[in-house]
DNA sequence: GAATTATTTAACAATATTGTTAATGACTTT
DNA sequence: AAAGTCATTAACAATATTGTTAAATAATTC
């Protein structure tokens, strides 16, 4: 490529570095760490894949840049989640549809990650040391938050362990199996017959509500 | 290996094929159709990778006859579902509960249909044709059981297709995500920390519990 | 513009994987 | 036990994949 000198006069930016970087994102992304090669990124990034050895030293350090990119994304997502001062179920229904719209804007994350962590566990390690204090955090915070509710009566028995497990069930497999059910109904030779934009917003907003509304109920709904 | 010949005179076994199968399974179930290696799934057969190739052509024909037998076992599963009879609510746990127990006896089965889908959507057009009569024969049995109580005002509004949705999203990814909780939070070098029997299944007691309520306060629990 | 440094390529190496084949050994039938 | 069939092995072939390297090209610095 070329050297991508900026108008700042600040260090210039190597576009075959980002080339390959986004490239990888996507491969990475779409067929996990295995089926992903270094030919097939270095061909989508438009360089031959000796490039990929030049820029990143081997395939795990490309995939290590990448999943770094993506976790920054996570964490910036998931901060508003924790302002507090709002009463309990707008609290909880606040951090459902964050929790839920997060996969929406990434939508192959779910596949991605669960995929790593099958078959790559290995590359998961490190990712531990950095997800875990925040997902450590916002999991005692709604903890606390449902069992303090609890303790008052205002809403149903339930353990919130297993509360939070429901939410985070629901919420992931909407996309887990999101792809999954896309490529199960296409027909035979046909590809895919993704949804245009319009109709998944309609599928995820309906879901979404669903959700929310099971969790309502399961909190909320006195049986006779 | 050697002939197996049987008490009752009719034609032997030949132990090796079955020794094949038994770890071609094994072998499939735990790492997918990709990461399952001919070489890994004959030395998990004590033979020689030629075998393979000898009793069954391709790696292919094996995960094929290997899916065959696991959706045989899925079928029979499914079959007492459809007895009727029984009220509304009584048909319907017993519907879920037969859906959760399925993964229970068959722990890695949804893991595997997920990853096959994924990464190899091809070998899965073939399934379809055995499996989509069955489902959808379930399928439509609760769709027009749930409109039925619904119109007669016994059970909230509820789009029925969405609490199916909810049922076997609840129910797939118990297992889906086990597998991946229990790597997930094994140590850098530990081995994952495999619940025993009796601690699994009450695990797994608890979390069925929790579906089957929250799906009885979606349909019955009233919100003042 | 000469020297130096950075980038890119093509060819090679090493290994893994699926599949074939020719030779060998074992078992069956008559 | 001779002939024929079945089971098994070891070696080979073909391809794919990750990674290296020496040489060529482009950019930068002095």
């Amino acid at each position: 490529m070329f050297q991508d000198t900026q108008d700042n006069g600040t260090a210039s930016v190597k576009s075959t570095e980002q080339a390959i970087m986004d490239a990888a994102e996507e491969v990475f992304l779409e067929k996990g760490y295995n089926l992903a090669t270094t030919t097939l990124i270095a061909k989508k990034a438009g360089v031959t894949h000796a490039m990929l050895h030049y820029y990143f030293r081997t395939k795990e350090h490309i995939f290590m840049k990448v999943l770094e990119k993506i976790l920054r994304e996570l964490m910036q997502s998931f901060r508003p989640v924790m302002s507090k001062g709002e009463p309990f179920w707008e609290t909880l229904e606040k951090g459902i549809s964050t929790h839920f719209d997060f996969f929406a804007g990434h939508p192959r994350f779910a596949t991605f990650l669960y995929d790593t962590i099958m078959h790559n566990p290995e590359l998961v390690v490190r990712l531990k040391e950095n997800i875990f204090p925040v997902l450590q955090k916002i999991y005692d915070f709604h903890i606390g938050m449902i069992r303090e509710e609890m303790d008052s009566g205002r809403i149903n028995e339930v353990d919130p362990m297993q509360l939070i497990a429901d939410i985070v069930t629901l919420n992931l497999s909407t996309y887990l199996l999101l792809p999954v059910a896309g490529r199960m109904f296409q027909n035979a030779g046909n590809p895919a017959p993704v949804p245009d934009e319009t109709t998944l917003k309609g599928i995820l907003e309906n879901r979404k509500a669903e959700i929310i509304a099971l969790i309502r109920h399961r909190l909320y709904g006195k049986i006779q």
